[in-house]
DNA sequence: CATGAATGAGCCTTCATTCAT
DNA sequence: GATGAATGAAGGCTCATTCAT
C-alpha cells in the first residue's frame, strides 16, 4: 500500500479514537509510521487529510444504496430496505464523531461546502437514494398510494441516524444483532402491511 | 444580570458562531465585556463553560415535553405532538453544532459521561418522554394496538434530528412555515388515521 | 524598563548579530529574559517586532539632522555638516544590517511601503533634510550660485552609506577617528571654499 | 544552456522577485523546468547557488569599468565617466535586493569574506577603478590638484548606490532618462569646470 | 471579585537536504 | 546525471490557564 492510503488510514483511526480537536498531525505521522513532513508530500494540510477520511466514510451505506437500485420490484421492500438500514445504522455509528467533527470548524465546512454540493456529497444523499427507490417501488404499486416517499426515507434513515449519534452520546457499543432488531421494528413499523 | 450569566450567553453567542475549536476564551471574554482572568472565577475552565451552556440547550423542547404530559387524553395526538415535534426540530437546529461539538472531544464526552447519566441528561431524555406519553395515549385507546410507542418517538424525533443536521451541513436556513410544513407532513405519515 | 522596551532591545542585539533571517523569536524572547508567548502580548507578530527596531535606527542621524536645522547662518556650512555626516556614517554603520535585511523579504517591504511614506519615514529623509539646509544656506548666500542642493546632499550621504555598506560587507571596524578622517575629506571635498 | 546554467538563470530570477528568505529551493527547480534533486548535482547547497548568483551582479558595471581604462586621457572625464555611473546606477538598482540579501545571513558573509577578498571581488572593488582612472587622469592633468581620486570615485559611486537603495526601498521605478539625468547632474556637480 | 500580563506547552507547517531508483 | 518522495529539525504562533496586583 502506498504512503498516501497509509496516512489516509491512520488519520482514520486517530481521528475516531481522538476527535478532530485532539488529533495531531504529529499522531497521525507516528500511526502512520512516517515522519510529519511526509503527511504534506500527500495533502495539502490537516484539512486536507481530514476531508479525505470524511469523504471515505459511509462506504457500505453507500454500496447498500447502490444495491437498492437494483432491487426494484423484487422480494418484498421491507426486506429490501433491511441491509440499507443495517447499513446506515453501521456506518453513522462507526463515523459519527468524524461527521460530527465538522461542526465544531464552521469554517472548514464552509469553505468546502460548494465542493460538497458540486460532487453531490453529503449525508442527505443517502436520503434521497431511498426516496427514488420508494418512488419506484410506489410506481409499480407495492406500496400505500398514501406513503411521502421522502418522508418515508427520512423517517428511516433519521431514526437510524438519531440512534447512532445516541448510542455515541451514551458511549454504548451495540452488537450486530441488537442494530438488526432495532431495525427490523423501525421497518415493521413504517411498513406494517408485509408479512 | 450578573457576570456568571453574561459570560454564559456571550459563550453560546461565540460558540454557536465559531464552533468549539475556534472558540477562544479571549473571544468569550471580549463578548461578554470582562476579563479573560473573570472567567476563571465563574467557571472552572474552558470546558465547563461549554458544559454549562450545552446543558442550556433545547430549552423550547424541554418545555415542550413538558407541557406534552399535560395534554394525555386530549385533543388528538397528532395535534398534541406539533409543539414537540416543532420545538425539537428548531432546537436541534440551533444548536446542532454545540451538540456535535463535543464529538470533536471525546475526552469531555468520555470525563462527563456519568455525570450526564447520574441527571439523565442528554438528547435521548426527548425520545423516553415522547415514547411514555405514547405510552399513556395507547394505554387510554387512543392509538393502534400495533403502534410500538418507542419507535415511534424514534422516527418522529430522529427525522426531526437529522433534518436539523442536514440544514445546519448545507447551510439552509428555513422559515418557521417550512419546518411546520416539513413536521406536519412528519405527523401525518406517523399518525395518518387522525382526521 | 517595561517588557516591550527589553524586547525591543533584545531584539536589536539580535536582530543585528544574526540578520533577520537567523533571528528567531525563542532567541529573542531568551535574549528578553521572558517566555516567547509574551512577545506577543507586545508586538502582532516577528515582523512587527522587527518593523519597531527598524524605525528606532539612525537615531544619532535623526538628532544630528533636528539640530543642523538651528545652525542655519551660523558658523561655516562644512562645520555644521560634520556632526551630520559623522553620525550618518555611525549610524549606517551600525544599521546597515537592519536596514538591508528588509531586502530579503520584499513581501515585508511592500507591506509597509505606504506606511512608511505616511509617516514620512525612510532612509531618503535624510537626503531630503539635508538638501532643505543647504537651500536655505544658497539663500544665505553661503553657497556657490552653481550648488545643486540636492545632488550635494545625495553625495555626502550616498558616499556616506556605501562606505558603510563596504565595511560591513568586509567586516572591517573603523575607529571613530577614522571615520571622522573619511567624513572630512568628503566634506572638504564637497565644500572645498571654506578655510 | 547546460542545466547549471539554467538553474543559475532561474535563481536570479526568483532571488530577485522574491528575496532570499522567500525563495526556496523548490522554486528554483521549477523556474529551472528540473527536480529540486538535480540543485544539488550541480551545486554544493542553497548557500552556493545564491553566490553564485550574487557573482554574476553588476556585469555591466564590471564591462564600463574595464572600458574606462581604455578611455584615460581621451573625450573628457566627466564624459568617460557617464557609462560608468549609469551601469553603477542600473546594476545597484537591478541587484539591490540580492546585494543586501547577504546581510540577512552574517553567517553566509562571514563564511565567505576571504574568499571574496582572495578573488577581490565585492562593491568595493568599482570604487578602486574609479579612483585608479582618476588618479591616471590627474596624473595626466586633466583634473584639479586639489582633487581626491578616491573621494571623487565614492561620491560618484556613493550617490548612485544609495540613489540605487532608495529606489528600491520606496518601489520607485526610473526610467533610463531619468536615471541618465540623474547620473548627469552628479556628475555636472562633481567636474563642472568641463563644458 | 476583577484584571490582564506572563506563561510555556504544543501545534501546524515549511524547507533544505538526502538517497534509492 | 536526473529524479522526487521522505525526512526531521526548526520555526512562528496560539491559547488555556495562572497569579500578583
Amino acid at each position: 500500500m502506498d504512503l498516501k492510503n497509509k496516512i489516509a488510514e491512520a488519520a482514520e483511526q486517530v481521528l475516531l479514537a481522538n476527535g478532530l480537536a485532539r488529533t495531531t498531525t504529529k499522531e497521525i505521522a507516528r500511526a502512520a509510521g512516517c515522519s510529519e513532513g511526509s503527511l504534506y508530500n500527500h495533502f495539502k494540510n490537516k484539512e486536507d487529510i481530514y476531508l479525505h477520511v470524511l469523504r471515505g466514510q459511509l462506504k457500505h451505506l453507500m454500496s447498500a444504496l447502490t444495491a437498492l437500485q437494483g432491487s426494484i420490484g423484487k422480494e418484498t421492500v421491507r426486506r429490501n430496505l433491511e441491509p440499507v438500514a443495517l447499513a446506515a445504522l453501521e456506518d453513522f455509528t462507526g463515523s459519527m464523531s468524524l461527521i460530527c467533527a465538522i461542526f465544531s470548524e464552521p469554517d472548514i465546512l464552509q469553505r468546502h461546502r460548494e465542493g460538497f454540493a458540486l460532487r453531490n456529497e453529503g449525508p442527505h444523499r443517502a436520503n434521497e437514494a431511498v426516496e427514488a427507490y420508494l418512488s419506484r417501488e410506489k410506481d409499480l404499486g407495492r406500496l400505500r398510494e398514501e406513503m411521502d416517499p421522502r418522508i418515508a426515507a427520512d423517517l428511516l434513515l433519521g431514526s437510524c441516524f438519531q440512534h447512532a449519534f445516541q448510542s455515541n452520546f451514551l458511549g454504548k457499543v451495540e452488537s450486530r444483532e441488537v442494530q438488526k432488531a432495532y431495525v427490523d421494528r423501525i421497518l415493521h413499523s413504517l411498513f406494517p402491511s408485509e408479512l
